[in-house]
DNA sequence: AAAATTTGTTAGACTTATCTAACAAAGGAA
DNA sequence: TTCCTTTGTTAGATAAGTCTAACAAATTTT
């Protein structure tokens, strides 16, 4: 009987950060997730708690912080997300990263698994032109954005 | 001297769904909005006493609503935001329309001026291909899409 | 016009997520 | 080991947005 839990944007944006803080640093805590996500260290406190009775991480009082194998999977969603929406941004339209990132960092929250599909296949399917590097058509879109 | 508001999502939502009643059936009533976001009419109220501090809508007690005119403009931002939305996934994308115009409504919150330009001038080009219809290259996509 | 129904408002409760401030634990420096 | 600094927790406040329930105004029906 597996709920499907639905996060809200915050809760997911707190996942994300325990990822790619665990992929950086190994370990992760309360105080690097503070750091990243500009809040102070209480609302994290608050926000592990919540992840906590969700099971999706595991926290001791005064101890590190870690994923429960179904955290680790929602993470992992979300991260995914975010590199497609990254790669799609700043690659495939050709967004300054900065933007992209910001851009991608809210749409992650939001975005069907549909879309993603469609958005993941269209990426591949730019990458693997025959052109070689950016496909010809892609090129022509550059074009009509300058001047066009 | 004119402060640019930032409105929430849900602020977003209600001067949305006030555009398009007003579109739709010329005056906007309470009840209106109330259907159309599924949320209580205690609720629409609320916003409205919102909204009509941050003088975007004109709304007399028991009477009908309004826009102001920076509430107008406010309003068709989002919702060509959301059309443009619509067309990318729709139109360029092929994603079921149920589908794009869920997203659609969740991304117009979120996404960067320069995003909404670039995805603009995308599908400008998709639709001036000189193939006539859609986009040769387009078409290679929708069978990549199939098949890859 | 009076009664009944629909529509809108108010008050008050609840949820989520944030903050500040006070405090507690851990860990390093003296 | 004791003190100091950093890190983490708790309690309580605040803000947005929602809800329910009671009520008030407006409209429709009879």
């Amino acid at each position: 009987m597996k709920k499907n839990k639905k996060l809200s944007s915050n809760m997911e944006d707190y996942l994300e950060a325990i990822a790619m803080l665990k992929k950086e640093k190994g370990i992760v805590r309360v105080r690097d997730i503070s750091y990243l996500l500009k809040v102070k260290t209480s609302s994290v406190t608050a926000a592990l708690n919540t992840l906590s009775k969700e099971n999706l991480v595991i926290h001791e009082r005064y101890g590190y912080v870690d994923f429960t194998e179904e955290g680790e999977k929602l993470a992992q969603g979300i991260l995914k997300r975010h590199n497609m929406l990254i790669k799609f941004l700043s690659e495939v339209l050709n967004i300054e990263p900065k933007v992209a990132s910001v851009d991608a960092c809210k749409m992650e929250h939001t975005i069907s698994p549909q879309t993603f599909k469609k958005l993941t296949k269209f990426i591949e399917f730019v990458e693997t032109s025959p052109d070689g590097g950016r496909p010809i058509w892609l090129k022509g879109f550059d074009y009509y954005f300058k001047t066009g």
